[in-house]
DNA sequence: CGCCAATATGTTATTTGATAACACGCAAGT
DNA sequence: ACTTGCGTGTTATCAAATAACATATTGGCG
């Protein structure tokens, strides 16, 4: 993922997929279900519900954590958002569409969230869970470390 | 893991392994943590903060947060304890002595925790990582699923 | 349309998880 | 004995999440 790029075409991708979704699932996305969804993708970040909730109170409304928490549990149930389990915070789906094991890639500098999809990985975690007889249901994979461009700014500096 | 064995053995060699790597790397391994690491040794389960504290607290000192909560980060230092993010817990290391990448399967139905290691999966990780030029520092890889006993189990059942 | 049931949101309170800041105590080395 | 560092005690607070109940909105159906 680029550093520098049209982040509004993320935004707008996000959201139209999320009615699409939801629309086919006859789900309701609802205002409140699309702010947060607009807030979680206001960059490539992982947001806490804690600032959701600050950015919705200063919008307005009365927000409680109820508000906040309901609308990511929706968001996640559709698959449009996940949760970091490292940093308790939210990020947006890159690929909603078709149901996918997540894995991210974490950068601790720019804070940066790459959700990568490797075939060699969910192999090998599945290969290690066949070797102990385990069935997954669920997984939770992210990688904390540096991204390539805040690996180059580092050696800069 | 098998279900039944004789966990007191376990207890005791974590005991015995974390006396061992402090006094090498000339650490305190004092009453408190030793008494904190042995709780976490309990089981082969994932133990919550609170629980510890709510232990220690029975036994008759007083015990706040802080004192668990910097028993478990000395713990963890020493590589003697990892933290479950997935479940806001933490399990005893079963091979203290050497620096690992820690990988863990949960069985969401006995909740006993499996760390494993799997070079193919610890390859697989650094190929995604490699894909993407991205520089690992910490990794967090927890497995959700059911255990082969609870398989069984549940099929029985 | 008008009603009902289901779903969504608002509201209050509480639980659980974790840390900050400062005080006290103890142990090892000089 | 002294002091320095480390460990622990204590108080307070922040941060993350949920329980329980009230109200409102929506969509389906007679």
């Amino acid at each position: 993922m680029a550093h520098l790029h049209d982040h509004s075409a993320c935004i707008e991708d996000a959201i139209s997929k999320a009615e699409k979704i939801c629309s086919e699932r006859g789900t309701r996305f609802t205002d409140l279900r699309r702010r947060v969804l607009e807030m979680v993708w206001q960059g490539h970040k992982a947001v806490k519900a804690y600032d959701l909730l600050d950015q919705l109170a200063k919008e307005g409304g009365s927000a409680k954590p109820p508000t906040v928490y309901r609308a990511l549990d929706f968001l996640m149930e559709e698959g449009l958002v996940h949760k970091i389990e490292s940093l308790n915070a939210y990020v947006g789906c890159v690929h909603p569409e078709d149901a996918h094991i997540s894995q991210f890639l974490i950068c601790d500098r720019c804070e940066n969230v790459e959700e990568v999809s490797s075939g060699t990985l969910d192999k090998a975690v599945l290969g290690a869970a066949k070797d102990a007889d385990f069935l997954i249901e669920r997984q939770t994979l992210e990688l904390h470390g540096f991204c390539s461009v805040c690996r180059t700014d580092k050696k800069a500096a």
